[in-house]
RNA sequence: GGGAGAAUUCCCGAGUGGCCAAAGGGGGCAGACUGUAAAUCUGUUGCGUUUCGCUUCGAUGGUUCGAAUCCAUCUUCUCCCA
């Protein structure tokens, strides 16, 4: 009892893109008395409003909102900081005696900060990598995976030769530590968690209403400027990182004279189905999830009513941290 | 009006007598995921009682032991000459 008092209670609303997570997050938030921690891997750059469907002023409606839009396109991030800064940005709001209301699409962020992942003392070494990757080219994944097999047997089994990659990783990981990754994934888990969850997850029964969702959303995306926002990115030199993000990679050609507008546009909603669809893989998994679906709801006053149900439930009244 | 050609599984596209339920790609579906994760990678994709059976390659009929592949007719489409 004592040690629950002491753990820090946090809502997470988790699901694929254009389901309305920051809306329900920021409605949640207004009840509770909370603030948002943004879970999402490509909202942390600036210059990418439109393409990352950043909330507007409007949307945020008063409520704090945290770790968006910090970075330059071009400073490089992982989950470790991720973890690093969600943490100290939880405990800071939790010390304010405000409830964190983490919301986001980016499932190994949200998984590794719940989880209370423990990273180990190791960036990563770009020199290495891509010396390691010219190996591959030479002799093949392979060659790569034998050798990392040779110092993690446990790591090489499971991966895929294909997946070069994580095989380059692992190799990098023990060359930084001398410890093996599978080793250092283990160790990673000792810790138990400091939150106790409450994660609301946002879905639809029927999949096309979402395809139909997403669609629309890049449709607006374009009436607000992504094409302008791209080219301004262009201007600025960050086309490189850009380059990873569905809604700017595509574009890419089309501006440089290859392919039309159409098609981009029809390729970026396709990316953007598909990177849902891989959202639904991670969140289905984790069997914390409470999930509303959002087409068994007459209107969207009901879905939040529902979720507030449920925080209530797991969490506790509103304000009564 | 005359001539040439094409029709293949959800789409594109290979296949020109048996090794074809049919290459490859796309898309769909499912899955993995611990330092670039909106990334990266994997599996699967006609039906079934699944080491075998059934239906399928525009339609119908034919040749053949055997046809997506050959022949005839029809339908649709494309291109060329008028």
């Amino acid at each position: 009892m004592s040690e629950k008092a002491q753990s820090i209670p946090v809502v997470a609303v988790v699901g694929p893109t254009a389901s309305g997570k920051s809306a329900l997050a920021v409605a949640l938030a207004q009840l509770w008395d909370g603030e948002i921690v943004s879970a999402d891997s490509k909202q942390i750059y600036r210059y990418m409003s439109v393409g990352t469907a950043v909330p507007t002023f409007e949307e945020m409606a008063g409520v704090p909102h945290h770790l968006l839009q910090f970075l330059d396109p071009d400073e490089t991030f992982s989950v470790a900081d991720y973890v690093c800064l969600a943490k100290a940005v939880i405990q800071e709001i939790y010390d304010r005696k405000k409830l964190p209301v983490l919301a986001g699409g980016t499932g190994l962020y949200i998984r590794s900060l719940l989880d209370n992942i423990t990273f180990f003392e190791n960036k990563s070494d770009p020199a290495l990598r891509q010396e390691l990757e010219k190996t591959a080219a030479e002799k093949g994944n392979l060659f790569l995976l034998d050798i990392l097999r040779g110092f993690d047997p446990q790591l090489a089994q499971s991966l895929h030769p294909n997946n070069l990659g994580r095989i380059i990783r692992g190799i990098e990981a023990y060359r930084l530590t001398g410890i093996p990754l599978s080793e250092q994934q283990k160790a990673s888990r000792q810790r138990p968690s400091p939150y106790h969850c409450c994660m609301i997850g946002l879905a639809f029964r029927d999949r096309q209403l979402l395809y139909q969702r997403i669609d629309r959303r890049v449709e607006r995306m374009m009436e607000n400027g992504l094409l302008e926002e791209i080219q301004e990115l262009v201007r600025r030199g960050y086309s490189q990182t850009a380059a990873q993000a569905i809604g700017y990679k595509e574009f890419f050609d089309y501006l440089q004279g290859k392919g039309t507008l159409g098609e981009a546009i029809s390729q970026v909603q396709q990316e953007s189905r598909r990177y849902a669809k891989r959202q639904m893989t991670w969140f289905r998994k984790d069997e914390k999830v409470n999930w509303l679906y959002i087409d068994d709801y007459d209107d969207y006053n009901e879905v939040v009513a529902q979720a507030a149900e449920i925080v209530r439930n797991q969490l506790g009244k509103p304000a009564v941290f």
